[in-house]
DNA sequence: TAGATAATAGTACGAGCGTTCGGATTTTTT
DNA sequence: AAAAAATCCGAACGCTCGTACTATTATCTA
């Protein structure tokens, strides 16, 4: 009871990979098989269906995100440093995943409209991810680092937005500069909610 | 040679629907054809392949968008007035399509790493609508709407943005207020962007 | 090391896919 | 109305998909 457990982590690590670049409803178990040197059936007996892999694939992903991006930003200081660590490790995450494909944001299309566990399983990922940047959003405006009539839920759409813009441009139109567009973009929705008579304390980073 | 193009204009008609909902990868002709109340054979000799009813697709769909978006906003009067005229009107399709689906967002992410025509018409068609937004943008500059170190490229990444937040906080979360988080996304855009000695002529509605 | 158990391969099935082809049927033209 | 042409259907093909079942091999346990 331990070959299983290796090699069942290697194909998710694949087929993570495979889900990325084409989307989780391209991922196919016979092109998996391929890439591991296995047959159909080897793989597939890890997983009791197809759906189950494709759900190992999504927690595989959040796990990794949460990882890379959440977990070391909480650990920065409360406010407007957490917030722009969060953005520009997600941001960094994605300018990678350009290469790659980002199942966050191919997955919001794939299951916007077909019910199942996967488009719950993704719901509630990026749900939880809204609400942590709401979280460091309303705690940068408590704080007393942005502006006091600032909308939290607001501030994350446009965050959200500049992300998306970012994926839609760099991945599928192939611009360059997309990057550096993003950050902007960030800047000038800091500077915009900034709290104009910052409080006591160093002025945000 | 009446008939032939009149049930090839309901199947295109059809297809676009399905694939609104589906992706024009999960346009099948199979489905099409039980739609349409006729056999898959007949559905297909109206098109040489699968490739082409989705190119077809894709070209109607620009039609449309043209139509119903750009053409009306042409008419308004050069500067801020057009451009708001086109961000409203592609805003009110998407808060449309956010029940049906949007094929240049959903194309998007389907053919960001598929090579092939419909890719390339794709890209080009996205290309083209963000070339007129460009080209707004840049007369509200000339005409002293906006300010002169706006940047017009960087206007259009964060518009785009926010009518893809609206698209995924819409469609896939299923958010209520979306439509009015774009809105008010704009608006903050535009009061950024905003030349504040607005010259001769009324102040851009 | 022998026996038990887990892991993989092989084969096959049924369904759905795009596509082909020949014939029936309808529409258009003469 | 007859001839020509366009339109559509039905059946079948080859392919790929997920999955089930059986057998073989590798691995772990006692």
């Amino acid at each position: 009871m331990r070959k299983g457990e290796l090699t069942r982590a290697a194909i998710l690590d694949v087929a993570l990979e495979l889900s990325s670049r084409d989307g989780l409803e391209g991922l196919t178990i016979g092109l998996l098989a391929d890439r591991m040197n296995m047959s159909k059936s080897g793989v597939f007996a890890h997983f009791g269906s197809r759906e189950d892999l494709q759900l190992e694939v999504v927690k595989l992903y959040h796990h990794r995100f949460e990882q890379e991006v959440f977990f070391p930003s909480v650990r920065e200081p409360r406010g407007l440093p957490r917030l722009q660590s969060m953005f520009d490790r997600w941001l960094g995450r994605v300018s990678v995943e350009i290469a790659s494909g980002c199942i966050y944001i191919s997955g919001a299309v794939e299951y916007d409209d077909r019910p199942g566990p996967i488009r719950e399983e993704l719901v509630k990922m990026v749900q939880a991810w809204q609400g942590a940047l709401q979280r460091a959003a309303r705690q940068a405006i408590d704080v007393g680092h942005l502006r006091l009539d600032t909308d939290a839920e607001q501030l994350v759409y446009e965050m959200y937005g500049l992300i998306l813009a970012l994926h839609h441009d760099a991945r599928f139109l192939r611009m360059p500069g997309a990057v550096e567009r993003a950050r902007r973009g960030f800047e000038r929705l800091v500077e915009n909610y900034r709290n104009p008579d910052m409080p006591k304390g160093a002025p945000a980073q």
